[in-house]
DNA sequence: CCAATAGTCTAACGATTGTTAGATTATTAT
DNA sequence: ATAATAATCTAACAATCGTTAGACTATTGG
C-alpha cells in the first residue's frame, strides 16, 4: 500500500511543523514570555533582547503553527499565547530537555542551591503559609505580567524597584522570591539581594507556568 | 547584567536541541517505532520507508539529543527509547499538534469515523470486557512489537496474518483493533478486512505508548 | 582467509533556515 | 497633511539541515 505511506508522511509532517516552531532558542524564549502575559512585539524583543525584526520574524513562525495569537491594539500588534496546551507543551519540552540533557541539568545546578522543583504537597503548604502572613511571596517580574497572572498570596516588587523599597519588607520572615520560571535569573538576583541586606529569602525557581494559571486572554478577562 | 543573557542563551539552546531533534517527520516516526519496542536500524528503516543510511543519520541526531540509546548485538545495531519520559513527550508534541494545527485534526477524522481518544473509565471498561472474554482484543502489529508490550488481554494477530488467521475469530463478540497509534493505519486496514468479511470489528486509534505500557529495555526485561 | 551483512563516517549537493537591511503599511500625534 | 511610531514584508546573505553516494569498519558464516 503506497497510499497510506502518503497518508503518514501528511501526519507527521504535521507533528514536525510544532517541532519546527520549537526548534530555535529564541523562539522558546518567546513562548516562555509570553506564558507570563500578553505582550507587545516590541516589549517581548526587549525582554529576549533581540532586534523588533528578528522578534517579529520568529513570532510569524509561531503564529504559522498556530501556537500564538496576534491582534492590534492601536499603534501596537499584542501577542498572546494560543492555549493553556501551548504552556503545558513548553513545560513539557523543558522538562524532557532537563531529564535528557547532562549539559542543562548541570547549569541549572550551578544557578541554585537547590534547583529542584517543589511538590504538589510542597505547593499547598507554601500558599498556606503565605496566606497565614508566615512568609511574604514576592513576585520580582514587571507589574504588568504580576496583573495577568500570580501565585496565590503573592506580592509585586519588580526587581528594579527592590532595591528602593526594601523597607516595605519583614525583617523576621522568610521571603520567598520567585519570577518567570527556573530559566529567569530575576529572582535568583533578588534573593542576593535580600541576603546581603539581611533578610531571610529563599528562591522558587518555579513561575506562573509551572502553578498551572498562565494567563491567556488576560485583557479580555477570559483564561481559557 | 550581560552575564545573565548568557546564561538563559545557554539554558534555551538546550531545550531547543530537544526541539531540533522533532523538527523532522522521519525522526518523529523513528520515535514512534521505538515507542513499540527496541529495533534494529533496518527494521526501522523498512518500517519509516527510508533507506538504512538516512535512518542511521536521523538515528544519529536523535542519540545526540539522547533521546535514544543504542547498543550492538553481533552484527546488529539495537536501538531503543531513551526514556519513559520519551514517550510522554512524543505524546505531548503529538497531542498539541492534534490541538493546534486544522489540517492534522481533518487528516484524522478523514481515517476514522470517531477518532477519539478513550477516556479512562473507556479503557477500564474495555479491559473488564476483554478479561470477560466479551471482546477480542486484537494486536495487529509485528510480533516482536507484541512481545515487547501489549494492551491487557491482547491477542497477537499481525496484519499480514490477518486473512489467513480468520477462523480464530469469534463471529458473535465484538473484535477490537488496535495497532502503533492514530498514525498507523494498520487496525484501520484489518477493520476494513474484517467488517468484509462479516464481522463485528472496531477500530481503537490508541497504542501502547498511549496506554501507557510503552517498553525501554525488553531483551534485558527491565522497563524503567 | 574471504565474502557477505549491518551499520557508520565523510563529503557533497541542494533545500531550508536565521538574520539583517531596506522599503512599505497602518496608526497616532501634531 | 506630515512626521513619528510599531510592525510587517521582501530580498539577500550566510549557516544549517536533509539526503544521497562512496569509502570504511565490525561481525559472522563458509
Amino acid at each position: 500500500m503506497d497510499k497510506s505511506r502518503r497518508i503518514k508522511d501528511l501526519l507527521y509532517e504535521q507533528v514536525a511543523r510544532i517541532g519546527k516552531a520549537s526548534s530555535s532558542p529564541k523562539r522558546l524564549e518567546l513562548i516562555e514570555l509570553l506564558c507570563q502575559g500578553e505582550k507587545t512585539v516590541e516589549g517581548l524583543a526587549h525582554d529576549a533582547s533581540i532586534s523588533m525584526k528578528l522578534a517579529s520574524a520568529h513570532l510569524r513562525v509561531l503564529r504559522s503553527a498556530n501556537l500564538v495569537e496576534s491582534d492590534k491594539q492601536g499603534k501596537n500588534v499584542i501577542y498572546r499565547i494560543a492555549n493553556r496546551a501551548v504552556v503545558e507543551f513548553w513545560i513539557s519540552i523543558r522538562s524532557l530537555a532537563e531529564d535528557r540533557l547532562v549539559e542543562l541539568k548541570m547549569a541549572l545546578t550551578q544557578l541554585t542551591s537547590h534547583p529542584k522543583e517543589l511538590s504538589p504537597q510542597d505547593r499547598e503548604s507554601l500558599v498556606k503559609l503565605a496566606k497565614k502572613g508566615d512568609v511574604v511571596v514576592l513576585d520580582v517580574r514587571p507589574t504588568s505580567e504580576y496583573e495577568a497572572a500570580h501565585l496565590p498570596y503573592a506580592q509585586s516588587m519588580p526587581i528594579e524597584e527592590l532595591k528602593s523599597r526594601l523597607a516595605e519588607l519583614p525583617h523576621g520572615k522568610t521571603i520567598v522570591a520567585y519570577c518567570r520560571g527556573p530559566y529567569c535569573l530575576m529572582a535568583v538576583d533578588a534573593v542576593q539581594l535580600l541576603k546581603q541586606q539581611g533578610f531571610d529569602a529563599i528562591h522558587l525557581p518555579e513561575g506562573v507556568a509551572e502553578w498551572g494559571m498562565a494567563p491567556v486572554r488576560t485583557i479580555i478577562g477570559i483564561t481559557s
